[in-house]
This record gives C-alpha cells, sequence and structure tokens, in this order.
DNA sequence: GTCCATGCAAACCTTTTGCACTATA
DNA sequence: TATAGTGCAAAAGGTTTGCATGGAC
C-alpha cells in the first residue's frame, strides 16, 4: 500500500524497535506505524485517536493490532495506559520531558493538564514504607475544573445529601 | 418472596431512605437490600460480589437493579466507585471511620489496603490551586508488592527495555 | 520454510437500555 | 391511581480472540 516508508524511524521508535528485538518478535511495519503515532502525540490519545491519526498518515490499520500493539508498548514500559472514568482508555508516552507526572483532569471540558510534584512521589515512598508495601508505580489524578471552565461559569453538580456526613 | 424483614432498617440505610424520599423517589425494598448490603460490606465489592451476597441473604435482585441502585448510592455521595484496572468497577460505602482515604493495591494478590494522610489532601490542595484548578475530588492509587506477598517471595514482572529511560 | 503478525469478524465482558409488568406513595 | 421501579433479555461499547492469509526472519 504504502510506497512511501516515512523519511526515517524516529529515535523513539528504533528503541521500540530494539525492545521487539529483544523479545525475539518482529519488527513490522504497522509496529512502527502505531508507534510513531504515539511517540508524536503529546497528549494522551484513545485508541480511536490513534486510528485516525494513523489515516491521516495514510495507514490503514486494523484495531486489533492497534490493541496488540499498545499492548507491547505498554509492556516496553515506553508508553503508559491511563483510564480517566471515560469507558475507555487512553495511552501516553513516557518519553517526554516529564517521565513522571501526575494529572489535572476537568470534569467539564475533559481537559488534561500534568503537573509533577517531587513531594508528591516522596510521600507516596515514604506512605508505602512505612506500611511494608513495596511500591511499583502509583497514580494521582485530581478532577475538578479548569481556570477557563471556572471562568466561563461552570459548576460542579451538587447532588448528594443535603447534610453533608461527617463520621469521623 | 422474602416475607421475613431484616430486623430493623441500619442507620445508613436509612441515610439513604432521606436521599430518595428527597429526590422525590420511591424507597424500594430491592433498594435498601442493596443498599444494605453495601454498607455491611467493609471491603470493596463489585457487582457481582453484591449480587452473590445478596443471594446469601436469599434476596433475588437482578443485575439491572443492582447497577440502577448504585447509580443512586453514589449520586448520594454515601457511596464511592473505584476503578483498580480489573475490567470492572468497585464499590465503598463512605460511612467507615476514615471517609477519605487512598489505596495500597497489591499486584499479586489483589489485596487493597486503606491509608489516610493528611499531608497528601494538602499537597493536592496547593497543587490544583497553584494552577488555577478548583479541585472537586483527587485519587492516590499505589501499585505493588503487600509484605505478605513479598515474604511470600513474590516478584514483580520485570519486563521493559533492559536499560530504562531517564530522558530528563 | 517456519513462525509469527495482520485483518476481519465474531466473541467477550461489563454496563446500559427497552419494555411489559409490578410496587410504591 | 399515577408514577416510577423491577426483571428479563437484548443492546451497547470497548477490548480480546480465532482463523485464514500474508509477511518477517
Amino acid at each position: 500500500m504504502n510506497t512511501q516508508n516515512p523519511p526515517q524511524v524516529s529515535p523513539f521508535v528504533r528503541l521500540f524497535g530494539r525492545y521487539l528485538r529483544d523479545q525475539g518478535l518482529p519488527v513490522t511495519q504497522q509496529r512502527e506505524a502505531v508507534a510513531d503515532v504515539v511517540f508524536s502525540s503529546d497528549d494522551h490519545p484513545s485508541v480511536d485517536d490513534i486510528e485516525q491519526r494513523l489515516r491521516e498518515v495514510g495507514e490503514r490499520i486494523g484495531k486489533a493490532t492497534i490493541y496488540r500493539t499498545l499492548d507491547l508498548l505498554v509492556r516496553s514500559k515506553l508508553v503508559e495506559e491511563h483510564d480517566f472514568d471515560e469507558g475507555f482508555k487512553r495511552y501516553e508516552h513516557r518519553l517526554s520531558r516529564q517521565p513522571e507526572h501526575e494529572h489535572l483532569i476537568c470534569q467539564e471540558c475533559g481537559t488534561v493538564t500534568e503537573f509533577r510534584s517531587h513531594e508528591v512521589q516522596r510521600l507516596q515512598e515514604e506512605i508505602a514504607r512505612s506500611r511494608g508495601f513495596r511500591p511499583n508505580r502509583y497514580k494521582l489524578e485530581i478532577y475538578g475544573l479548569c481556570a477557563p471552565c471556572q471562568e466561563a461559569g461552570a459548576e460542579l453538580p451538587r447532588e448528594g445529601l443535603t447534610c453533608p456526613i461527617e463520621t469521623v
């Protein structure tokens, strides 16, 4: 189909290729294409987003292959899987300037902002250790309203019981 | 079916009844039964767990009703929904001694331990505020190995690239 | 030439919804 | 009695899998 190969394989895609070879797995054109899309995305694309972006570059790759490649990318630790309570997963490569970071998620517009806090990192380690737990990874997500949505007058739904329960 | 009513409705279930009446919704036997199971569970039951526990008490309630009741319980803010990356949701009532707490999740045995940290709470508020974000709720989850699993010799899967990438 | 990946469609699993029937207020 | 809930089964939506074909090594 696509006789015109990409000008050159990006360093990140090459890293993924190395992982595949380490595992004795073939480096296919589809795997490189999916990896390239993920590594060129600076947001948190869903599988549909990835399929769409592949199509924009003239690549028609089946969803099954995308899922299977994402699985490999996650295993390689080059990509992280996220679940922002939307009913589907999002993916994000770990090769940005902020390899470890947390997320602020706007409940109005869905925008995801990243932040980094060494203090959170330290706290998490301290908490785990004090309980004899060996931490592997952690995630901190803050849900609320981003600044633009607050200015636009957005309000968070106020349901729940009228009298908040404080059972402490 | 169940002519033998529970000895008396628990205070928590009664609270839920109040919420329902506030909303102009009927307080049904099924809703009370589901609420009762959730409020008597000190772990994080899934919908299947809840169905199972209802059956153990002689209640046969359809899954649809369980889902619909859980939705009401979550709306009432008496119950929280969790997603520990298992492919389904878990539920936990907020009426324990620790209304606000975070989770340590063992990747070996799946055990969920709770912890509380005022520092995390403070940090989260500080981070949000410094970015003009209005926080509504947050979640911190630490994944790793619990003490018993470590003692049993469990190891976390070491996949990924042999040479960890530190792109900072 | 062998092995594995791909693509399509069907299967899967959790969750949601439509509808006839029943219970609540 | 009007209104809303229940249960069943079907649908929905994201993700996984089986299988025949085709490409990588």
